[in-house]
DNA sequence: TGGCCTCGAGTTCA
DNA sequence: CTCGAGGCCA
């Protein structure tokens, strides 16, 4: 009786441990979550009534005992190495550890190329696992290489690190080493948590797992979404030795150890630098976090030829890449006055190489985002590029804070005039932006508010950038989007590096400019929260200007996708009579489009679907498409959601296209967008 | 009323 | 790209 109830514990822990080997190593779990639960459960469940047969390897076993008052000095039998990193970035950098390499085994310019294995360089915490007999006994940290620290009871609370390897006759000592991470898309979640019930996020991902393993409370760590994959082997006995690098991976792999499937074995040095350069590519969409890519020699002869210079392998080398993430200092915080008049506040930063780029701004967004980060002037602050280009601060390093400390900082008290035009400044209840009230009266506003005129998709006055409206406004020369009608060359021509040349080719812009359409010129005129796409609706459905002043807030939110707040912004814009003023010199001075009657409905093959664009398409711009598909009725959206009927994916597709996959939504190549415009054109003869 | 789904607005650097 | 917030539908 008691005979069977172990077979069934011991069939439990067998089942157990396989799923999570699916699961945590595979990634590609067999059964849902529910059933591996209730396998949990049953054992958990058995062992209480039998402690007896509760071993320290039983998957329930993870986190177990009591806090620790320190950790223990581990020596380690083989050191643990560190890589020399190779100091030339470029993709360059992987030929010198070719040809150092070559050189050091006397290899003729004619011998065979090297076989390297090629894998990544996890951004973590490296450690080493002692497997005994196939189970797990011991971890500990690197320390100096020689001496690290004994963290087993926290590394045992790694779901993916198995505590028994999966091993009829497992070697009677085998040592794992590798890298203790968090996956980013486990760090924000977790962070999302701890933030929403007031715990303390993490400041990244590389603290995290740091900080983590060196928990004296095991609980603690086993709280933390901390993950491992391994690279490397240190003392064995009783295993036989496979003869390469990659095999020794693999053959980890089948013990049940995590091993990175980002890794190759590749010959020569083009192999080298390809691996880099695939892997640079995809750096941002990897759900971790890594400084760079690591080369071995792949034989474990030649590594042996090859040997060690001062404590570091000759035959490894670590090409990293820029950094994503840096510290710096917040030397001051400033405001920037837009467009809306939104007093926006950005950090000037002492210039930081990150992500292969110097970064010397950084928006904090609004008052709230300074609140949350609790940034002040003098702060030290990590500052990230990652995924999109915009470098963002990610966190304060509160420990790095001069004393005393900087009071915090309020844009209310600290501009409670507008930095450009000395207008008081408002929040509005249930606004996060301050803005300031001066309205065109602000220079700010009005350089703003010319640009946004002139910009692509509304004007579209080639030439006239920040530098020039900077000019034509200080030097009063513009006032109103009507005065630029009205420059001519005496005034253009006295500008700053504006000789007649480049003069005649603005003035020409801006004549070219007056033909348009009347979707652009709405859009042209920057009123508040109308924005591309309101301004085709509000064309559409009034096909003229003059039925567009004439609407009141009633007649606008018939308007598809015009609510009241919308409604009263456009009615606000028109009763305001410089800005009536300000379109009736516009038409005069022949800003003109061909008007058309009223439309309430789409018409066209696309009529009613939904497209989201990605990627770059061979051989059409984004905006090519995105107008075709107008053309023929369709409409085009930012992200990709359930309504989303057709994603148009190009080369290097990001999120966008991953999401479609998960949704199931149709993805089309621009051959397959042509196919379906084509019959459209075809088809609009018939009407 | 709540929960999507979009749109608008602001943003960095070379 | 990513917020915040407006609009719409259940």
């Amino acid at each position: 009786m008691s005979q069977s109830i172990a077979e069934r514990v011991r069939a439990l822990r067998e089942q157990i441990n396989y799923h999570n080997y699916r699961y945590y190593v595979l990634d590609s779990p067999e059964i849902p979550d529910a059933e591996y639960d209730r396998l949990y459960r049953e054992l958990e469940a058995l062992e209480a009534e039998h402690p007896e047969l509760v071993t320290p390897d039983s998957p329930t076993r993870r986190v177990g005992g009591k806090p620790l008052e320190g950790f223990a000095p581990v020596a380690h039998r083989v050191p643990m190495l560190s890589i020399r990193t190779e100091t030339d970035i470029e993709a360059t950098g992987a030929l010198n550890f070719n040809a150092r390499i070559r050189r050091e085994l006397k290899l003729k310019d004619d011998d065979p190329p090297i076989e390297y294995a090629c894998e990544l360089k996890f951004d973590g915490l490296a450690i080493n696992l002692r497997y005994e007999h196939g189970v797990l006994v011991q971890a500990a940290t690197r320390g100096d290489g020689e001496t690290g620290e004994d963290v087993t009871q926290n590394v045992r609370t790694i779901r993916c690190i198995p505590l028994r390897l999966n091993a009829a006759k497992p070697p009677a000592v085998l040592e794992v080493r590798g890298e203790v991470f968090i996956p980013r898309p486990d760090f924000e979640r977790y962070n999302a948590k701890q933030r929403e019930s007031g715990g303390t996020p993490l400041v990244n991902p590389r603290n995290g797992a740091a900080g983590s393993i060196r928990q004296l409370d095991p609980a603690i760590a086993a709280q933390r979404p901390l993950s491992f994959y391994a690279y490397g082997v240190g003392e064995t006995a009783g295993w036989k030795l496979p003869p390469t690098h990659s095999r020794i991976l693999d053959a980890l792999l089948e013990l049940g150890l995590p091993v990175s499937s980002e890794r190759a074995v590749v010959q020569g040095p083009q192999g080298l630098v390809q691996f880099h350069d695939d892997i640079g590519r995809r750096r941002d969409s990897l759900p971790f976090d890594i400084d760079g890519v690591v080369y071995k020699v792949n034989s474990l002869d030649l590594q042996t030829r090859l040997g060690f210079v001062s404590r570091e392998p000759r035959w490894a080398v670590a090409h990293k890449f820029p950094p994503e993430e840096e510290l710096t200092v917040v030397q001051a915080i400033e405001v920037q006055v837009g467009r809306t008049g939104a007093l926006t506040p950005v950090a000037r930063l002492k210039p930081v190489f990150v992500g292969g780029v110097t970064v010397s701004n950084a928006t904090l967004h609004n008052q709230d985002e300074i609140d949350r980060l609790d940034v002040r002037e003098g702060d030290s602050v990590i500052v990230r590029r990652a995924g999109d280009v915009i470098p963002e601060v990610v966190a304060v390093v509160k420990d790095r804070r001069p004393q005393p400390a900087p009071v915090r900082f309020e844009i209310l008290q600290r501009y409670p005039a507008c930095p450009v035009c000395g207008s008081h400044v408002v929040r509005q209840p249930g606004e996060a932006a301050i803005r300031c009230s001066g309205g065109l009266y602000c220079p700010a506003q009005r350089k703003q508010a010319l640009l946004h005129f002139a910009s692509r998709r509304a004007m579209d006055i080639e030439g006239l950038g920040e530098r020039l409206v900077d000019q034509l406004v200080d030097l009063g020369l513009v006032r109103t989007p009507a005065d630029l009608y009205r420059l001519g060359m005496a005034k253009v021509a006295n500008l700053e590096r504006m000789a007649e040349k480049s003069a005649a080719k603005l003035l020409a812009a801006i004549e070219k400019s007056k033909h348009t359409t009347l979707a652009r010129f709405i859009f042209a005129l920057g009123i508040r929260n109308v924005g591309e796409t309101t301004a085709k609706d509000l064309a559409r459905h009034f096909g003229s200007l003059d039925a567009l002043l004439a609407a009141d807030e009633e007649a606008l939110m018939q308007v598809p996708d015009v609510g009241p707040v919308v409604a009263q912004s456009i009615a606000l814009f028109f009763s305001e009579p410089h800005n009536r003023e300000v379109v009736e010199q516009l038409r005069a001075a022949g800003v003109k489009w061909a008007e058309a009657a009223p439309q309430r409905r789409q018409l066209g093959a696309l009529a009613g679907k939904t497209f989201v664009l990605t990627g770059t398409l061979p051989n059409m711009t984004r905006d090519e498409a995105k107008d075709r598909i107008e053309a023929a009725g369709g409409k085009v959206a930012g992200s990709v959601s359930k309504k989303t009927d057709y994603v148009v994916a190009g080369a290097d597709a990001g999120s966008k296209l991953i999401k479609a996959q998960e949704l199931g939504v149709t993805i089309l190549d621009e051959d397959a967008l042509c196919r379906l415009l084509e019959p459209e054109a075809q088809g609009r003869l018939d009407f």
